[in-house]
Formats: structure tokens, C-alpha cells, sequence
DNA sequence: TTTTTTAAGTGTTTTTATAACAATTAAATT
DNA sequence: AATTTAATTGTTATAAAAACACTTAAAAAA
């Protein structure tokens, strides 16, 4: 035996929702899209799965012709298989979410496909079923970060507790009082303080910190909980 | 443009991990493989996805002809994608997971299929990647109990709250204190008390409850915690 | 140089949630 | 009537979370 004779076979894509931040809002990246259909419309940056290649590497060499970023935080998210979701052909879409550090971004690649960052709050239509995506990739990205120490990897290496508090306030659209979050970011042990201050956003200058990669890699899986009330958080 | 052209079409599969739960240990749902390679080898519940079907209708599809029952928790876990994974030709699998009151599950179905229940810390070798799949599953059922009333679908309409702890300790692998147990369970407001008694299991007999579904899928999304120590447990 | 302005940094108290703990009760069996 | 078994229930202690306000560093303005 050969084949599976007799069964057909799928077009199978892979999507990313890239995230970033940018010190005031979330944002995600999104591409004009380079063919038919929907040539010209934006669209979130995908392509085909060769091949030779697994999911994880088909996302990871997009994401890298796109961003031109490697080793970057790349989770696979969820498939969509609506038999009518491209109405060209049937194709059945791995999506995957990256967060990254949106000033390790290299403007320049991105040019050649016309790529843009977008608040979340203000994302343009994007093509096929993508608004779906991204909205569970919104959920999940809330969902994890509740519990794992994810969104540093928003983060530039070296970042300030009131830069951090700000990430969480976005992701989470909650106010959180600043005495109660420093001791509990700087009692996960995650962090490492260095003898330098960011004195760009504030006259005094807030001390940079830097992950401490030991303790980050072994307490990853562990919970924990930065944000005060976590019902609102929906599930993926 | 009628096709993408030039791009590889992929076969594309769904396996089912089942979960049930007989009151003493949690178990899975294993058949002998009905055809080559592998045949008559111990695999999850899998078939292609057909080209008019999405891929939630191909899990229901899948689950339905192998235990009979439709209508049940079924949740899309991963995809699993190594070109290698089946040696015969590229298949995909997208892997999904299902909870069942083991007391529905029809056995006349099964037997055709040599279907067995397996405990989950003795599980026979199954077909390729699937060890993997099982083990993502048994995360997965963890992380989401430890936060969401997913446990109850495993139990029959109506249960007691000794079924329930003996259950959660199980999942959980851990003993809980019945009085803190039912306290919590309690307070969610999820369980309605009925006027009958379970004498099965013990001189005195324990309360029937049943679930609040009102509040069941009101409640479902929001967080929870049963358990004393989930440190232990690993995300997904 | 003094004063003002701005955001960073820090401690204590209150409240709530969790964890630890044991005696009583219903009902069958002896 | 006594015994056995598991179900049911409440209180106390401990830990975590939430609420709350003043001091400090450093630049900018007076």
C-alpha cells in the first residue's frame, strides 16, 4: 500500500496574528494581501504549507519572511476548516499568534508587503474568516496571560516596571493599583533590577529590569495571577 | 482564477481522544485499527475530513459512528502536522477532544470496532503520533478543569458530591479535604439538590445533585478553582 | 537657587479567600 | 440494640488579595 487512495486532498495554510506593543496600545500587524482573491485587502500574513515543511516550521518561515524575526514566541492557536472560508478552494487554515518586540521589528522587509500596525480596537476588515481569528487569538492571548508570564515577550529586554504595569492595563483593560502589582511582579523572583533608568518617560527615570531567564524558563508553566479580577476573562 | 495553483494539497485527518470516567479512574476510548498500516493495532478514533464537512462536523461525524453518541463536550485540541507522522503519505491531523458519560456510551457500536476502555496510567501502544496526542489531551483536561466545570459532562445528569470529589481527586491526582470540596462546589451555585438518594455506595446513601444549566453555561466561561494546589499543573 | 511639577517608589491595614481541622448523623448490617 | 460505614456539616487559623497615601528623585520653571 502506497497511498489513501480514495480520500481527497486539502489546500492547508498557515496564518499568524502577530501582536506588539508599543508603550501605549496593543497592536497586531496585518499585510496587503499580494494575490488573488482579495489581492490589495489586508490581511494578516499567511501562506501555504510546503511540502516538507511541519506547522511549526511553515508559520515560523512566515513569520520570518514577513518580520524578518526569528526565535520569536509563536503559539499555534486553533485550525479553521469551514469547507467555505476561501471561496477560490477549500483550505484549511493553521493559525498561530506571535508576540513580539515590536522595536526588534525591521520596518524595511515589511515594506515590500505593505505591512501596518493596528490597535486592536481600530483593525480594519480583514479577508476570509481572519476577524475570527484574530478575536480568538485576542481571548487566548488574555486567557494565558492571566495565568503565564507571556506578555513579556512584548517587551524589549530591558523594561520598566510602570512600562509593564501599562502592558497589563491594556491587555487586560483594567486599572491596577501600582503598589499592589510591583509587589507581585517583583515576587515571582521573574525579575532583576538594573543600576539604570529609563528617563524618558518621567523626570525622576523609572529603573529598567530584565528577565531572569532562569527563573522565567522553570517558573513558565507555573500560575499566576497579576490581574485583581479575572472573571471577565473568557476561555479560548 | 478557478485554483491556487502549484500548491500541494495535504490529506487532512481528525483523531478523537475520549474521555470517560467509570468512578474509579478516568479512562480513554481505544479501537484496533481497521485498516493498513497499523491494522489491528490499538489507535485513537480517526478518519478523513470529507470535502463538504468542516472540521467540527468531521470530529461529531467520527465520534458519533464510533460510540453512537451525539450532542457531546468535544473540543479541538491541537493539529499535528510532522511529515512524517504517517508513513504512508502527509496527513495532518487535526486532534480533538471528547468528554462522555461513560453510562451512554452504547456498547453494540463499539463492538464492531473492538472499541476498549483503557485507565489512563495503563494505555497499550497506539499508532504514531498519538501518544503525544493523548498526552496534550490529559494537559489540556487538566488546565481547563482546574479553571471550568468541564468535569461534570463526565458525569451522568445526576451525580452525588462524593462522585464528584472522587472525580475531581482523580483528574487531579491529588486528595482533597470533603468539607472544603463541598463548600466550594456549593458555592458556585451550579448544583441543584434532589429529593433521592445514590444507596449505592454507601449504608446512608448521598444526595442526588444535578446541574443548574442555566447557570452552567452563564458560569462556564468564568474561572474557578477546586483545587488546592494547581502549582503542579502544566499549560497546554 | 528656589520652587514647582511629575511620575516613581514604597508600607500598612483591612478584607477576603483558602486551608486545616473533628464531631455528628443516617441507615444498613450484625 | 449495637455496630459499622460513609455522608454531612461548622469553626478556626492562615495566607493572599485589595484598599489605601505619602515620600522621593529629578527635571523644568520661576
Amino acid at each position: 500500500m502506497q497511498k489513501y487512495s480514495k480520500q481527497t486532498r486539502i489546500l492547508l495554510a498557515v496564518d499568524c496574528i502577530v501582536f506588539g506593543f508599543d508603550g501605549e496600545a496593543l497592536k497586531i500587524l496585518l499585510i496587503k494581501r499580494g494575490f488573488q482573491p482579495e489581492k490589495g485587502n489586508w490581511s494578516l500574513m499567511g501562506g501555504f504549507v510546503q511540502p516538507e515543511e511541519s506547522l511549526d516550521q511553515a508559520s515560523n518561515r512566515i513569520l520570518k519572511e514577513l518580520t524578518g524575526l526569528e526565535g520569536v514566541y509563536l503559539e499555534q492557536l486553533h485550525t479553521f476548516g469551514d469547507p467555505q472560508r476561501d471561496p477560490i478552494e477549500r483550505t484549511v487554515s493553521v493559525a498561530y499568534f506571535a508576540l513580539i518586540d515590536i522595536n526588534k521589528y525591521e520596518k524595511q522587509i515589511s515594506d515590500d508587503y505593505h505591512a501596518e500596525w493596528f490597535t486592536l480596537k481600530r483593525t480594519p476588515k480583514v479577508i476570509f474568516d481572519q476577524q475570527e481569528m484574530v478575536e480568538q487569538a485576542k481571548k487566548r492571548i488574555r486567557y494565558k496571560a492571566a495565568m503565564h508570564p507571556i506578555l513579556f515577550e512584548l517587551l524589549p529586554s530591558k523594561f520598566t516596571i510602570p512600562q509593564l504595569q501599562n502592558l497589563y492595563e491594556n491587555v487586560f483593560n483594567t486599572a491596577i493599583d501600582k503598589r499592589n502589582f510591583s509587589k507581585r511582579v517583583l515576587a515571582t523572583g521573574l525579575l532583576i533590577k538594573l543600576n539604570e533608568k529609563d528617563k524618558a518617560g518621567s523626570k525622576r527615570g523609572a529603573y529598567y529590569y530584565q528577565l531572569n531567564m532562569h527563573n522565567y524558563y522553570s517558573k513558565f508553566q507555573a500560575f499566576m495571577n497579576f490581574i485583581p479580577n479575572p472573571d471577565s476573562i473568557s476561555a479560548s
